[in-house]
DNA sequence: GATGTTTTGTACCGATCGGTACAGAATAGT
DNA sequence: ACTATTCTGTACCGATCGGTACAAAACATC
């Protein structure tokens, strides 16, 4: 008998994640986030609760969309040393490409949230770890393939491979050079070949 | 004829720039600024101006201090890879000290203003660029010196050394543990061994 | 058409924001 | 003592903050 909900949840989970990703956390004010979810103050409070309980599913979602994704379909089928490549592209494209002062909403989130925020902090977290994780697996098995040299430690690899992505979106969101960019992603492959 | 001041402005700045430095810029409330400044608000007015002044003044003071010392008494009388050695050694010691969760002020602020105010993007940018070039000069004297392998593109490995630095301010303040620090300021060295 | 729910829109809450104004006490040089 | 300047402390400004309350309209089921 009730009126059905006319909006969707997950797609205004993601307007807002969008707005928190380019702003931040503070620096969004409920009325920029009522605008970008097309909602109004009732709804919001009604449905979500609160402007952090937002925060926190969109940075969710953010996670959990993102990673599947990349780990995902978009290395499917491809050799181990090949996703490296492909998922290091990747992350040089968002770089330069015009989202890329938005830099990463985790890393983003890293600097302004999990330093105060508990939850957040083990979101990012967690999601750091898995993103490492990913990295070390593909490299293993790139060395049972012969693709990459047995002599490297992969886990160590895996976390200076993470730590260049992370310096890329810092620099990029501060306004680094595609040149810059473009060196950084080719160092983060050369990891990849001692 | 006129009362002298009573308090040092850059002590004050300094004070103005730890606060920042540990919540950021919008977390800090003039309420926070004073109290942590020793000082109330005329004086506050009358001296800076505004809060956005302190804080592009006490950004400049972290930048101009800690370089100074960083590329100077720091590696005083040390040849070019022992300077590297000390120069990553004092970034883990930080990160893993009681401070390690603040970061680098001019990280945090790369991803909180500098996407925002054009004026703090500029002391960043020209931050990064003499943080950066800093390396490569160390590198190539490393390399003129015999210590470092002449097949080293200096500046690619300085821009690599330097991402993976600020992969470790942002893991740190999101709470990494000490033996992600300490493999990741190894392969920071690593990347010399190539 | 009656009922129940979700929508929009607006009015409002106390608190806090950065910033201004100013009075009065303190401290210096003349 | 006189004067100039800086300090502290407080009162106040308009604006905005996140969040609450609620009435009226829209919609779906019965």
């Amino acid at each position: 008998m009730p009126r059905e909900k006319t909006f969707n949840v997950d797609v205004a989970l993601q307007k807002a994640g969008e707005t928190f990703w380019s702003h931040g956390y503070d620096a969004t004010s409920m009325r920029d986030l009522l605008g970008a979810m097309g909602i109004q103050k009732g709804s919001f409070y009604d449905t979500f609760g609160s402007k952090r309980s937002v925060y926190i599913r969109s940075l969710e979602q953010y996670v959990d969309t993102r990673f599947a994704h990349f780990f995902g379909e978009m290395i499917q089928g491809q050799g181990p040393m090949e996703s490296l490549r492909t998922l290091t592209e990747v992350v040089y494209e968002e770089c330069i490409g015009t989202a890329g002062h938005r830099g990463c909403m985790l890393i983003n989130c890293a600097l302004e949230l999990a330093h105060s925020d508990t939850g957040a902090q083990r979101i990012v977290q967690r999601a750091l770890e898995f993103h490492e994780q990913s990295y070390a697996d593909l490299i293993i098995a790139g060395q049972q393939a012969g693709e990459i040299s047995g002599e490297l430690d992969a886990m160590a690899t895996a976390k200076a491979m993470l730590a260049i992505v992370i310096g890329m979106r810092v620099v990029s969101r501060a306004g680094a050079s595609r040149a810059t960019l473009r060196t950084l992603a080719d160092q983060i492959l050369l990891l990849l070949e001692r």
